[in-house]
DNA sequence: GTCTATACTTGGATAGAC
DNA sequence: GTCTATCCAAGTATAGAC
């Protein structure tokens, strides 16, 4: 919009300021998947969300789909960053549901997770979209499989069932209550949800889930 | 193609013959669906799959959303239809287990989910489409919860998580599944998990989770 | 690096012949 | 009911001025 004046510099800046239009680009493909879904994230839609000009987006991204791979990144980069300090606080199941809740909580808000799901729906579209995408969401499943198993590797519930199958049924209900809670507007069900998972947890911890490294503080 | 010779007249069959361009057109987009997504399931591509003429989706159906609409009402429907049937064979948890295990992999194979996903993933795109897909999907919702209530209603369990929230995380998993079985093309690791399933139902009703009307059978 | 202008393609939707 | 032909809107992508 405003002339930069400076004659072909290259401003870099953390934040807010205009010359990084790459990552303003990424932001606005973000918004625009969250708002619009995939097949209304068009080159026009996210060069409108970020308020420059549609031919940009093949200038610094060669294509759509790249651009919209790249704020797939950026989301699922920004979301594993602060999963894995969030996980640092967790030793129980129960802390681990408290964890869970809370970052699910503030994703939903955000709709970080509506941006994995139109990918992985929109991945159907185009052909080689899947693979990509595929790789984009593996740490995901890694991450949970992780946080899993510090937690609740070591009882009986974790030799009955591998960290990595049960991280990939978390990984798919929180992708699923993701879809389900964008569709009807109402998030309320699914933080329910969440609620009585923390129960099961403690329900299971007093079971003696897990007697021999962490004691259960929320024991009867 | 062929030309029908009785003029002017309605053949109404059930199956295969031509004449019935409408459910034909609804089985192509239920394919179109499933191989190219909701953005690939154009008006061009659906008559493509049915072999006949792109105008025939606005003469029978005014525009291609309500096209897409009628092929997810077709799928919601012939599925409700089967899982209900099921339902009656199951009264025990393990035997639940067992029969959502079997029509998973049956609708996993046929696709059939991969519709509910990509009509749910396309919502966001068309103002409007939400809530028709979200009236469509409650029946799902609806049906767990019936399903959930039949087999553990009466069980400690049934007392701590209510039947219809732990319904919605069922669908919801159930959505997520498929999404990352489709993204990855390997089912293993989502039918790997309702063998843990039917571990852990066997393992509740060994722990006498629903002593009072239905005997376990499969009890130590 | 960013804009305007434009070429090209695809898709939604309608009109009219058969 | 089905087809051809067509219009128009929107999308991808490129060329070239600034």
């Amino acid at each position: 919009m405003a002339k930069a004046g400076v004659s072909s510099q290259l401003v870099r800046e953390g934040a807010g300021r205009s010359g990084a239009t790459k990552q303003i680009l990424v932001e606005a493909a973000i918004e625009t998947l969250k708002a619009k879904g995939f097949s209304g994230a068009s080159a026009r839609a996210i060069a409108d969300q970020a308020g420059c000009n549609q031919a940009l987006v093949f200038y610094h991204f060669g294509s759509v789909v790249n651009l919209l791979l790249a704020a797939l990144d950026d989301v699922s980069n920004s979301r594993f960053e602060r999963y894995s300090t969030a996980l640092d606080q967790a030793s129980t199941p129960t802390e681990l549901v408290d964890v869970a809740a809370d970052i699910f909580r503030k994703d939903l808000d955000a709709g970080y997770v509506t941006v994995l799901v139109e990918m992985i729906a929109g991945a159907s579209s185009i052909p080689g979209l899947g693979p990509e995408v595929s790789t984009r969401i593996a740490p995901w499943t890694q991450f949970a499989s992780r946080a899993i198993s510090a937690t609740l590797g070591d009882s009986g519930l974790g030799s009955m069932v591998p960290a990595s199958q049960a991280a990939y049924g978390i990984v798919a209900l929180y992708l699923g209550l993701e879809m389900l809670t964008h569709l009807d507007g109402d998030r309320a069900p699914a933080l329910a949800l969440f609620d009585h998972a923390r129960q099961l947890a403690v329900l299971f911890q007093n079971l003696g889930g897990s007697p021999g490294t962490t004691k259960p503080k929320e024991a009867r």
